[in-house]
DNA sequence: ATTAAAATGTGATAAATCCTCACATTTGCA
DNA sequence: TGCAAATGTGAGGATTTATCACATTTTAAT
């Protein structure tokens, strides 16, 4: 019975390339794959991203595909994966050397912005992020890379406000980030002008939380 | 060609009974496949509900839900319509009286701890509002539904703030709302003491945001 | 260079699942 | 009563994921 429980927990934590590839043949290939679903959930989302299709036009046999990738699903959670590391670094690059409220608001209306505009142009991360909660492994890793990003802004804070409780610092940060995600989900899924409009709102309400007490 | 187009368009629309239940007999046996279905996504998801473990359930053969149901997806929408609506009149029940501002206070603060406590009990519910982004027509449903309620709330912040410009009221009720929606997802899918809160500060921000100005 | 082992590649096919359809039965009603 | 509409059935078509036994290529040790 443990056993079962074990087994089950490690699920969702592997996900990741049932082989790694080591040759430099197979690393060209598992790139090729990736390219390829990348380019089928761009045109048509990854839940009619077909496996076959993947393969085909990745030039390699089905079988190859599933050498590196135990499933569908981890065929996005690496794709996901690039995105959360490249999105972290830039954040953390944005935040690290904010020093007073006036850098704060900069720098996280920028971040929003920069956000937003991504969401508007980067169909396969709109994909990936909005069908997320279906997926239990690629909404832990959202939860992740969310907290980790929420850390970056708690760094912010503890330096503007030091005498502020840290529990409540941690908490609000990282709500804000994740309403920060929703609301960006959102205006994407409306019409440009509203999406504006709401894109600004919650600017204001995340800044009105974070600077001004 | 364009035939194809107005099908693809027909099919979101659609989604409902693909034929009304007009007889005593099948309006039982809709209501039994309901049920199991609901049982089912309790259970396990709505993801793993196999359209044949709904049927045998229900005790009915697997035609006769196709007869009702077009697809498997109309059987989520066909629960998800009826907790908005159960939703929507109970909303619309705690904003109709209020007055002043300490009254929307009052109001929304509990309407965000029903809320909260709907998603911690109702396991189908949480199923169906957190696959949500998957499903093109449950993803509108939702906004739909959601939009429905933020104007309970404009209703309110119109009553109380009569010289604010409407397109403010509207985009920021709307934005207030999903961000509600955003936060009992996420506290749910966190520990309890985490969760707690984080409702609690999403309620400070909202009402900062809709009574303070 | 030889060769064994490891890595990689292939595609027919097993398995799971959704949904349809031709036909049977029951109900409403003229 | 009898007929048309509504309802009920479940085997089977169609699609898709994922596996596996076997073939080929690369690595590295002797």
């Amino acid at each position: 019975m443990e056993d079962k429980v074990a087994a089950k927990a490690d699920q969702a934590a592997i996900a990741s390339p049932r082989r790694a590839p080591t040759q430099q043949r197979s690393r060209e290939r598992v790139e090729r794959m990736l390219a390829a679903a990348s380019a089928l959930i761009a045109e048509q989302g990854s839940d009619a991203m077909r496996m076959g299709e993947v393969a085909e036009r990745a030039g390699v046999s089905i079988g190859s595909l599933y050498q590196f990738f135990p499933d569908k699903r981890a065929i996005v959670w690496a794709l996901a994966e690039r995105y959360t590391a490249e999105s972290q670094a830039c954040i953390s690059a944005a935040l690290r050397d904010v020093g007073d409220a006036e850098g704060l608001k900069q720098a996280f209306s920028e971040l929003v912005d920069i956000y937003y505009r991504l969401f508007q142009a980067e169909p396969v991360m709109r994909d990936i992020w909005s069908g997320t909660q279906a997926d239990k492994a690629l909404r832990e890793l959202e939860l992740a890379d969310s907290r980790a990003n929420a850390e970056f802004l708690v760094a912010v804070l503890k330096r503007l406000r030091p005498d502020a409780d840290p529990v409540q610092l941690e908490t609000t940060a990282f709500l804000v980030w994740q309403m920060g995600e929703a609301a960006v989900r959102l205006a994407i899924s409306v019409d440009r002008e509203e999406g504006d409009r709401l894109v600004a709102a919650y600017k204001r309400m995340a800044l009105r939380e974070l600077v001004g007490e």
